[in-house]
DNA sequence: CGCCGAGTTGAACTGAATCAAGAAACGTGG
DNA sequence: CCACGTTTCTTGATTCAGTTCAACTCGGCG
């Protein structure tokens, strides 16, 4: 997994880094294996740091009167991290967590930082990413709020098929708002 | 209403602007009147436009299966635009309505990006307020998801006081994702 | 004064949760 | 490669929060 490919990957996501950019991001960016099952970020923890995953998955979660709820998916080319850490500089109120293995680059909120303050391109990288993470968000929120349960999974389908396969039910169901039963009867068109 | 005391309101939410942003900014801006139930945007509209609301109040709502869903409210100080539209430079799906009458910044889209790769700040402004949104959003996905009406509403006061004494309950209602029959019940406290 | 929109209250209905049990799939070690 | 326990998924029965539909109250205002 090497560098060149990742900066052509984050490349894609906004706006082209410039040659001292990308000599600057490489010199800070640690390049870190994941294995399966590690937690990145911990529930208490002031975390912040920014995961770009190069390879693999990962997933936020938090647990609300103690049952598991995932509140986002992370695959290839997608940024992730405890946002209200990150941007609040609160302790976390997520976890983190490696769904299947591969390679992220971490960067530490100063260095994300740093380079925005030296490279307005990255500066520009940072806004578009929160913009479309903005979006997206606004977008969840009408989805969970009038339909149903089947009209959710359906719509997940359709947004983000790779969810669907490649993620356990069980996260699929909390991610949605419903149960791993219904979840389970929907699949299989018993509703 | 003088334009003195609005930047100043907006020097409040963010970086603070330099003399010459706030000239240019004023240059541009268009300062605008609105009455009670006009409407800002409307469906179907390409809309470039972002209101910085100095007095008076406002709601984003959409049309679900020809029912009226607000998503959003602004107040005082607040900043309300169709993020979709303005952002992504589609047709809105959604209409900003004058809840309250007041005073109104109104700025397209060209001023915005001009005024940000003009003055730094001013970028970095627009940048907070994103983020600030984009957090906002995040955290009502997790009271929507999993709390009982109730919570939901309770919720709510603490968080935003303002919306249940200035709105009238069948938007608090549908912002929440409820009925307003359950709204009125639990407001009453017979449930 | 009478109408109209906004809110309240009641009763029946329903989608999804909960509780409970079993089936499949998965990995790990003998 | 098979037996084993563990985790993940399926299926059924029951319950419940909130919706839906419908009627009624209240406060303004033309």
């Amino acid at each position: 997994m090497d560098f060149e490919k990742i900066i052509h990957a984050i490349n894609q996501t906004g706006s082209e880094l410039s040659e001292n950019c990308i000599a600057a991001f490489s010199q800070v960016a640690r390049i870190r294996q994941i294995r399966k099952d590690e937690i990145l970020i911990r529930e208490g923890q002031l975390s912040n740091k920014v995961f770009f995953i190069a390879q693999g998955s990962a997933r936020v979660y938090y647990l609300k009167d103690g049952k598991d709820i995932t509140d986002w998916f992370a695959f290839e080319n997608d940024f992730i991290s405890s946002i209200n850490s990150f941007y609040l500089e609160t302790p976390s109120e997520h976890f983190v967590e490696v769904l299947e293995p591969g390679v992220v680059l971490e960067l530490s909120k100063e260095q994300v930082e740093s380079l925005s303050s030296q490279f307005p391109e990255f500066n520009e990288l940072e806004k578009k990413l929160v913009t479309k993470t903005m979006l997206r968000l606004h977008q969840r929120i009408i989805s969970i709020q009038f339909e149903t349960a089947q009209q959710k999974y359906l719509n997940l389908l359709q947004v983000r098929p790779d969810i669907a396969l490649r993620v356990p039910l069980t996260h699929i169901a909390s991610y949605l708002g419903i149960t791993l039963e219904t979840l389970s009867r929907i699949r299989n068109k018993r509703i």
